[in-house]
RNA sequence: GGGUCGUUAGCUCAGCUGGUAGAGCAGGGGACUCUUAAUCCCAAGGUCACAGGUUCGAAUCCUGUACGACCCA
C-alpha cells in the first residue's frame, strides 16, 4: 500500500467522523506565527489561533510534537492527550506532514525553552496525500524543482524569499517611475509585425480573421506610437517572447522594462537607466554595494562610458570603420578565424567581434555608446558621425543589463533602415527588423525627440541575487514534457 | 547544434572488474506525556528512465531514444 493509499484511508475515516477536510470554507487566525513568536512575552500563558502547514511531526504516546508553517515563521505544537482529550488526540493521529492545521492553544515554552502553542483545539484544515520530501537533504533536484515548483517554494524557503525580492524590486522600479511622472500602459502582446528588436518570434493564427500573428518580441514601436500621441513619458513591465535557444541566460518568454521620455536623449536615459538600477539594488540589496559571481560591484551613479570605436580599439586593435561595409568585414572575420552561422554581412562580424573581445571585459557596471547605425536601425544618427548613433548599452559582469538610444523620428531615414534590414534578412539574417508602413506612417505625423530604455527585468534580478540562472528567478520556468 | 556527465524506493544517495537490489529519511505495526534530524523494537517497500543488443547471466558492457545538468558554438 503506497503512503498516498495510507492519506486516502485517513482522509477516509476523517470523513466517516464527520471531519471532512476539504469541506473546511474559511478558518479564523487570531496571530500569524510571526506574531506568537515577536510578541512571545505578551503572549505568554494567552490563547492563540494559528493556522499553517504541519511540516514536522514528532510522537512520543499520549504526547505529539508538530511543527507548524504558516506565510511568515514556524512554531511548535504541543498536543497532549490531557490537552486535546481523547476524541480529538486520536484524530490527531490522522494527521499526516503536509496537511494544514489549525490550532487553538496557549503560548507557553517548553522544558527545553522552545516558544510554542499547547493545543487546546486541533481543526484539520485540507489533507496532503502526497508525501513532502526528506526533511534533510529536501528536495535538490533541479529538474523536479522547477516542475513541481510549489514543492520547492514548500522545501526550499530561500526560493520563496527570492520571489518576495522580485516582487519588492517590480514594485520599487514602478513607484520610482511613476513618481517621476512615467505613465505606465500596456501594449500589444499580439502583434502582425514583430518588431523593435533583432530576435525570431513565436507565431500563432487568429481564427476568424484567418491571420497570422506573432507574439511580440519587443513592445518598442507601440510605446513610440504613444509618444507620437502625446504621451510624453511612458513605460511598459511585461513580457517578451522570443523564439531562440535556451541557456542560462534566455527563457522563451521574460519581462522587459521599456521605457520612453520624450525631449531626451539617450545622456538623460544614461541617468534614467542609472537610476533605476540603484532603485532596484537598494530594493533588493538594501544599498548599491553588490557581490555578483565573486565580483564586489558598486552600482552607485554615475558609471563608467566607453565608446565602441574606442572599445574596439583598445579590446580588437581594429577600426569601426574597416568593420561597416560588408566586404572589409568579411575579410577581418577570415584573418581573425572568426566562426559564424550566418551569413559574414558587416552586422554581424561587429556584433561578433564586440561581442566576444569586448563585451566579457566590462565587469564595472559600463555603458557602451555610440554603436554603428548598421546595428542599430531604430537610433537616432549621432552628430557629426552619421555612421554612428546615439545609442548605449549597460553591461555589468560581462552581462548586458541595458539597450538604450536617442530614438530615430526621422520617417524617410527610418525607411531607409527598414530598406537596408530588407537586404539584411535577403542576405539570410532571418533576424533582421522587418518592414512597418504603419510605424513608419506614425513616424510621419511627427514624433518629438524621444529617449527611449529597454531592461530586461530577469537578468536584473539575477545580477542583484547573485544568481546565475535565469530559471531560478522565473517562478514557472519552460520545461519539456515530461513523457 | 556539438561534447561530457547524470537518470536506482515518495525524497537524499550507495551499489567495485557483469553473478539474487542497499542505506537513511518518509510511510506501516509496536513502546513512549517536553521532543525538535526525538529515541527504541519489528515488518514492508523497486518495470534500476525507456527500447534494443552482447552474455549462461546486465542496474553494471554496447547502441539508440527521452528528460535534465555542465561546458562549447
Amino acid at each position: 500500500m503506497s503512503e498516498r493509499d495510507m492519506r486516502q484511508e485517513r482522509l477516509a475515516q476523517l470523513r466517516a467522523q464527520g471531519h471532512d477536510p476539504y469541506a473546511v470554507t474559511r478558518f479564523d487566525r487570531t496571530h500569524s506565527v510571526a506574531e506568537v513568536l515577536e510578541r512571545f512575552d505578551e503572549l505568554e500563558g494567552q490563547r492563540v489561533t494559528v493556522a499553517g502547514r504541519a511540516m514536522g511531526r514528532r510522537g512520543h504516546g499520549k504526547a505529539t510534537f508538530l511543527d507548524l508553517r504558516d506565510g511568515s515563521d514556524a512554531v511548535q505544537i504541543f498536543a497532549s492527550l490531557d490537552g486535546l482529550g481523547e476524541e480529538e488526540y486520536s484524530r490527531l493521529q490522522l494527521v499526516d506532514v503536509g496537511d494544514f492545521l489549525g490550532v487553538r492553544g496557549e503560548v507557553f515554552r517548553t522544558r527545553r525553552g522552545e516558544m510554542s502553542v499547547k493545543a487546546a483545539e486541533v481543526t484539520i484544515l485540507t489533507k496532503s496525500l502526497r508525501p513532502l520530501p526528506e526533511k534533510w537533504h529536501g528536495l535538490t533536484d533541479v529538474e523536479t524543482r522547477f516542475r513541481r515548483r510549489y514543492v520547492d517554494l514548500i522545501m526550499n524557503p530561500e526560493v520563496g524569499q527570492l520571489f518576495a525580492r522580485r516582487s519588492q524590486m517590480m514594485s520599487a522600479v514602478r513607484e520610482m517611475l511613476t513618481g517621476k511622472g512615467f505613465l505606465e500602459v500596456e501594449t500589444p502582446m499580439m502583434q502582425v509585425i514583430p518588431g523593435g528588436a533583432a530576435a525570431q518570434p513565436f507565431r500563432t493564427h487568429h481564427r476568424a480573421l484567418d491571420m497570422e500573428l506573432f507574439l511580440r518580441i519587443a513592445p518598442e514601436l507601440y510605446l513610440k506610437r504613444l509618444i507620437v500621441g502625446g504621451f510624453e513619458r511612458v513605460f511598459e513591465i511585461n513580457r517578451n517572447f522570443r523564439n531562440e535557444g535556451m541557456d542560462r541566460n534566455h527563457n522563451p518568454e521574460f519581462t522587459m522594462l521599456e521605457l520612453y521620455q520624450a525631449y531626451a536623449d539617450y545622456e538623460d536615459i544614461m541617468g534614467v537607466t542609472e537610476a533605476i538600477v540603484a532603485t532596484a539594488a537598494e530594493a533588493v540589496c538594501g544599498g548599491t554595494r553588490i557581490t555578483y559571481d565573486g565580483h564586489e560591484i558598486d552600482l552607485t551613479p554615475p558609471w563608467r562610458r566607453l565608446s565602441i570605436p574606442q572599445a574596439l580599439e583598445e579590446h580588437a586593435g581594429l577600426d569601426v570603420m574597416d568593420l561597416l561595409d560588408d566586404q572589409s568585414a568579411a575579410r577581418i572575420a577570415e584573418e581573425r578565424g572568426l566562426r559564424m552561422d550566418g551569413p559574414k554581412t558587416a552586422a554581424a562580424v561587429l556584433k561578433k567581434i564586440v561581442d566576444e573581445t569586448v563585451e566579457p571585459k566590462l565587469i564595472e557596471p559600463t555603458h557602451l555608446t555610440d554603436h554603428p547605425v548598421i546595428i542599430s536601425p531604430l537610433a537616432k544618427r549621432k552628430t557629426g558621425e552619421p555612421h554612428l548613433t546615439e545609442r548605449f548599452e549597460t553591461f555589468v559582469c560581462g552581462q548586458e543589463l541595458a539597450n538604450a538610444f536617442s530614438e530615430l523620428n526621422d520617417p524617410l531615414d527610418q525607411r531607409e533602415r527598414f530598406e537596408s534590414q530588407a537586404l539584411e534578412r535577403a542576405a539570410g539574417d532571418d533576424e533582421a527588423h522587418p518592414m512597418d508602413e504603419d510605424f513608419l506612417e506614425a513616424l510621419e505625423f511627427g514624433m518629438p525627440p524621444t529617449g527611449g530604455l529597454g531592461i530586461g527585468m530577469d537578468r536584473l534580478l539575477m545580477l542583484l541575487t547573485d544568481t546565475h540562472t535565469i530559471r531560478e528567478v522565473i517562478l514557472f520556468p519552460l520545461m519539456r514534457p515530461e513523457e
